[in-house]
DNA sequence: CGTAGGATGTTTTTT
DNA sequence: ACATCCTACG
């Protein structure tokens, strides 16, 4: 964003600070806005919806017009309710606006994610949803865990209804704001033969007895307060003078209801809400995102003022204009153009062709190294993937150039089984009722509760209605359990007690340390034998330290629940790769998109799911990895790619022809097994047809033509990937396979190899003729 | 009760 | 390709 060094650097204004000086702040942070911004920062009165293209300047707005109220004393911080989507984004908004306005930040409590805002919400109203304060947040891994309990003892079966299904419904449902009575007979019907209502209230009050709630509820429960206890609500509308939302085209119908039930405290045309976002730019249909949302917000509030933002400040005009091509091949947009106001053309795209996936990743890693040796800093580039899977090449890749990269948005950090089991033991210390954490590390280390035992806790938790734990206890009563058993969970719960009592006169990072030391699970990992216990211990150790940072206990697993992604470190000059969803929001000099090929990108799935709503959400995705680029944008496609271990052969994205071809080269091809051709566009210089005959420059190519230069005419050589590469206990880079021997294609049948390049092998079929395919294809005959 | 090895499903995207 | 789940055995 080219916002001039700011020279805000101020303090807040104080009781004495003058109308002069505040006006002259004013017209600092007003200075180096447009027009259309400038209105959407001073039109704080009112319902406001601003559409913001690509670069335009979106995120500016949003904090200069939070500054802006501050500064005018419209409000203080704790009265503007202030979501954003995603974790990142509200980091960023309370960076830029300190920098506006100084110290304030710590002032604006209600700036936060649609999650944590209801997270903070629901704790202080928890009784009114039968939680206590200290609820736990579960995840989904926590969630399906819940619900495979609750179908088994239904007895119905979880093979032929898969617990992960219905957490799917589940969240289905509540991002549609529905609770179990508003569910649609034919929706409950779609599950286990009716039984989906039932299910979704047995899991509510499980969750209830856990003392628990999932990220549904985490609204949900809020829009039920809301509903059912008018005083609630009207204290927050008391609360909040401001409302401002950012990327409202992710918005669902239960975040719809929530800012609805919030917006309610003044008649809807006076309501001070202000949206953003960019109907072009929604990228998460798929998770109940309603576009509906930012076409209908006129109507919710009548004389809402709309305001266009269409001045783009970030890419060259051929990137622009290579954006706008594409994505006005959707039918359902609100309509924007985006200008230029960068004013300079700039480099054409560049579209390559690759033979696979290993040498896509080779190229970007040339390439980058290229822009390295011209001066260009790492920081500045980005990879864009559609999936992440697409990541793991282009990792080694980098590792083996010593090129520095940072992944966004991976593996996550709390995601890893010991963080998982550490932050289970912490959980049970803060919430005994949590059942699923306690489940999770009974026996971890071992302790010799086998599931048997654990089945007992379970059957008598069930029966007495109540938690985990204090089944336990109950347990501990009687003569049921086995006398080792008992004694074993004896000393466990006598330990519990113990920890959970010393956390009132110790810091909590240090009773984490002595609980993993007390429980033996540093011990277990310290005697494993395994490459990467020591990885692991580290950890934990790192675990520990962050936690430091927290003021409490229950702070640090809010955090954790909540905020899933780690603070990126930005200090070391790397590149980014991540994928499209996550880059939304973000820009770079220079950005590769790899993968652009059809079924991965557009993604099968998202078409067969939700067909043309489906692709014009994946042309939405393009449109976003496009308007990332601010001076250079590298497309490619893998001609063949290993999808979960077989090897599939692609045609080039329909995107790729959509692209205006005035401002794409197609710099070096080889594309296209089958004769398909496309029409006009950028792709229409694909040679197609018979693309063994053209000059072309990659590595990958020429290998391919030396290998295949006598191959005429011949049938598509379409391969539908079949046979998974078989591990062959051989040098990496040796064959299993010589020439001269005979094997056996799935689809050209017996044949003699006639070259070998790595792993690709010329064949001479006996029917087929001469072909060239992966080794990993054919078998030996 | 614990482990090893095989069968199975999974992953597009995230709070 | 990978992780998780399941089953058979010690």
């Amino acid at each position: 964003m080219p916002s001039p060094a700011n020279p805000l650097e101020r303090p807040a204004p104080g009781p004495i600070t003058s109308q002069l000086a505040r006006a002259q702040a004013k017209l600092d942070y007003l200075k180096g806005l447009n027009d259309e911004q400038r209105e959407a920062v001073l039109t704080t009165e009112g319902p406001l919806l601003v559409l913001a293209g690509a670069g335009t300047g979106k995120t500016r707005v949003l904090t200069t017009r939070i500054a802006h109220i501050l500064t005018e004393r419209k409000a203080r911080g704790s009265e503007i309710l202030s979501v954003t989507f995603t974790n990142k984004a509200a980091r960023e908004m309370k960076e830029r606006i300190g920098k506006l306005v100084g110290s304030t930040v710590e002032g604006m409590p209600w700036l936060g994610t649609f999650h944590s805002i209801g997270a903070r919400i629901l704790r202080r109203h928890a009784e009114l949803a039968d939680l206590k304060s200290d609820f736990t947040i579960l995840d989904t891994d926590d969630q399906i865990r819940l619900i495979k309990q609750l179908l088994d003892a239904e007895n119905i079966d979880e093979k032929r209804w898969p617990a992960r299904q219905f957490a799917n419904m589940l969240d289905t449902w509540k991002n549609r704001g529905l609770l179990p009575k508003d569910v649609s007979p034919a929706d409950s019907g779609s599950f286990a033969n009716g039984r989906g209502t039932r299910l979704y209230a047995d899991y509510q009050a499980r969750l209830k007895v856990l003392n628990a709630a999932d990220f549904g509820d985490l609204l949900l429960e809020n829009i039920r307060i809301f509903r059912e206890y008018p005083d609630v609500l009207a204290h927050y509308h008391r609360q909040f003078k401001y409302m401002l939302v950012d990327e409202y085209q992710d918005s669902n119908v239960a975040q719809y209801l929530w800012l609805r039930l919030l917006a309610q405290g003044k008649p809807a045309s006076e309501a001070n809400i202000c949206v953003v976002g960019d109907d072009d730019q929604s990228i998460y249909g798929w998770r109940g995102a309603e576009v509906d949302n930012i076409l209908r917000f006129e109507k919710d509030f009548p004389g809402a003022k709309v305001i266009k933002l269409e001045r783009n400040y970030r890419s060259t005009s051929n990137i622009l204009k290579a954006a706008s091509t594409l994505i006005a091949n959707n039918e359902s947009r609100l309509g924007k153009t985006l200008q230029t106001d960068v004013g300079e053309t700039g480099e054409k795209l560049t579209v390559t062709s690759v033979w696979d996936s290993e040498e896509e990743a080779r190229q970007i890693g040339e390439e980058i190294e290229q822009y390295q040796r011209q001066g260009e800093s790492l920081n500045s580039m980005a990879i864009l993937v559609r999936a992440s899977h697409q990541m793991r090449e282009l990792e080694e890749r980098f590792i083996t150039l010593g090129l520095n990269y940072r992944v966004i948005g991976g593996p996550r950090f709390y995601e890893r089984k010991e963080i998982r089991d550490a932050i289970a033991y912490l959980r049970v210390i803060a919430n005994p009722a949590d059942s699923l954490s306690f489940e999770r590390i009974v026996n971890v280390p071992k302790r010799g509760l086998g599931d048997s035992t654990v089945q007992l806790l379970h059957n008598t938790a069930r029966a007495a209605n109540t938690n985990l734990v204090s089944a336990t206890r109950m347990l501990l009563e009687t003569e049921e359990l086995k006398p080792k058993q008992r004694t074993t969970l004896r000393e466990l719960l006598a330990q519990f007690d113990d920890w959970s009592a010393r956390l009132q006169g110790l810091p909590h990072y240090e009773l984490a340390e002595q609980v993993l030391d007390e429980s033996g699970y540093t011990a277990m990992w310290q005697a494993d034998k395994s490459p990467d216990s020591p990885g692991r211990l580290e950890n934990l150790k790192e675990l520990v330290r962050s936690m430091e940072e927290f003021e409490t206990l229950g702070g640090f697993l809010e955090h954790i629940s909540l905020v899933m992604d780690r603070d990126t470190v930005e200090a070391e000059d790397a590149v980014t790769i991540m994928t499209l969803h996550s880059a939304k929001g973000l820009e770079y000099d220079t950005v590769f998109l790899p993968g652009w090929e059809e079924g991965l990108f557009p993604s099968q799935r998202s078409m067969d799911e939700l067909g043309r709503a489906g692709l014009e959400e994946e042309r939405r995705l393009a449109y976003v990895g496009i308007t990332r680029g601010k001076k250079r944008v590298r497309l490619s496609m893998a001609q063949n790619r290993r999808i979960r271990g077989l090897w599939q052969s692609a045609l080039p994205s329909r995107f790729i022809d959509e692209l205006p071809p005035e401002v794409v080269d197609v710099k070096d091809t080889g594309s296209g097994y089958g004769g398909y051709t496309y029409g006009g566009g950028a792709a229409g210089r694909f040679n197609f047809a018979d693309p063994f005959e053209s000059v072309y420059n990659t590595p990958g190519w020429q290998r391919a033509k030396a290998q295949q230069s006598s191959r005429k005419g011949g049938g598509p050589l379409t391969i539908e990937g079949e046979l998974v590469a078989r591990s062959v206990d051989i040098g990496s880079d040796r064959s299993p396979y010589e020439t001269g021997q005979r094997v056996f294609h799935l689809k050209f049948g017996y044949g003699e190899i006639s070259a070998i390049e790595g792993n690709k092998l010329t064949i001479d079929f006996d029917k087929a003729g001469r072909k060239k395919v992966l080794e990993s294809f054919v078998s030996k005959a």
